[in-house]
DNA sequence: AGAAATTTGTTCGTATGTATA
DNA sequence: TTATACATACGAACAAATTTC
């Protein structure tokens, strides 16, 4: 036999979902219903509901019922920490990908950005500049790096960057404490910023894609 | 409640993994004894394992045993693949992100490229020239381009080629046929082949990334 | 080769805690 | 507050595949 009996499950969902009868926050029948309509047991059911659940597809409220969720992202993250354990993915690897990531989205992101995009942009460098604490700067850098993503109007680009980007969120605090200790100030990490802005407001793609190589270089330089 | 039954077995299972208690064909308890050590019932413990089995980290033989496998990859490419179809991508972005996914690896590749992969490359482009068939001309095509993502030894690359080629095979084979059809020839599609997979050989970046940039271009301007 | 033991696959019944009207 | 619907969880049983003797 090809397919296993919880099977019947997630193809059920799955089918509901893409022929468009399930969305976001409708409610699954109930499980004592779904075994009757499948033809299985209630347990069968179970196992395909947790699967369901633990890729983020539902969310089982007890005593209530399973509602369709469709947020991954938890789950993306988690799949892909895990992976970094097991495959031994290498702190090289991370970096090369976010970077590989942005650097594509910042050449989309020079074709699509918006005016709005651009003054978020810009505000976002000010505040950076004159941030005072570490936690400001760090909310500024973020909000830069996922502006630039955003207006690359690729959802798959969207999709795994961020993805990706719960996944590394604390490597990246360690890396960036790591970084700025590492060169005492970080003013030069600043200015790699201020250059990718820049760069993408004078829509001169040449001097963002260098501020992006100096900003990943100088993580790249101090990551140890 | 903050941990669910289930949630027993597959913290059991992670944390022996990242101990390195269990490696790729360990097996696990039984089912039973596993309910007995965790104090829970056989059936939360299925419910747990069907999470791990979906999910690629382990493999259950009927009337043999669970054990480990650690293969996610097929898992990363079902569940990429679905959140792509959920998000409705038009083929714009679809073409553009499989471009920006080569243009990374190739960059990569570049650097980590083996021999052996160069030797590989020489022979698939020799083949895709003086291929009869469309068929054959698929096959080395296909062959030429997982190469060069799988020479950029980043698995995350890797992982999302795959899960994306996947998605859009059949939108390949499409795309394919409608662009023959505009040249009425293939000569100029392979040609971006020949220069791609010299540039890699010669070590010469510009090339290569000029024939992938011809190869997107002819797929841009005759997919309509 | 064959029988017995082991293990997963699947089901049913039942008890309990939670949410909702 | 009560009643109902529902998910959570457990235990027992049998079927089917595999391993062991």
């Amino acid at each position: 036999m090809a397919e296993k009996t919880y099977e019947k499950v997630t193809g059920f969902i799955k089918e509901n979902i893409i022929s468009g009868v399930y969305g976001p926050g409708s409610k699954l029948p109930t499980e004592r219903e779904l075994a009757l309509r499948l033809g299985i047991s209630r347990n069968s059911v179970r196992e395909g509901l947790r699967v369901m659940e633990n890729i983020g597809v539902i969310t089982s409220h007890h005593g209530s019922g399973n509602y369709i969720s469709l947020n991954f992202d938890d789950m993306m993250s988690e799949m892909l920490s895990f992976m970094y354990f097991l495959k031994s993915i290498n702190e090289q690897q991370i970096i090369e990908f976010r970077w590989k990531i942005e650097e594509s989205a910042l050449k989309l992101a020079n074709k699509y950005i918006t005016k709005e995009e651009k003054e978020i942009l810009s505000r976002a460098l000010a505040n950076l500049e004159k941030a005072a604490s570490e936690e400001e700067r760090t909310k500024y850098d973020w909000i830069i790096h996922q502006t630039i993503v955003n207006a690359s109007r690729n959802d798959f680009l969207i999709a795994n960057y961020r993805a990706f980007t719960s996944f590394i969120e604390s490597h990246i605090k360690m890396m960036r404490s790591h970084i700025i200790h590492g060169m005492q100030t970080a003013r030069q990490l600043e200015l790699t910023h201020r250059h990718i802005v820049q760069g993408l407001l004078q829509n001169d793609l040449r001097l963002s894609m260098a501020g992006l190589r100096e900003h990943f270089d100088y993580i790249d330089l101090y990551r140890k």
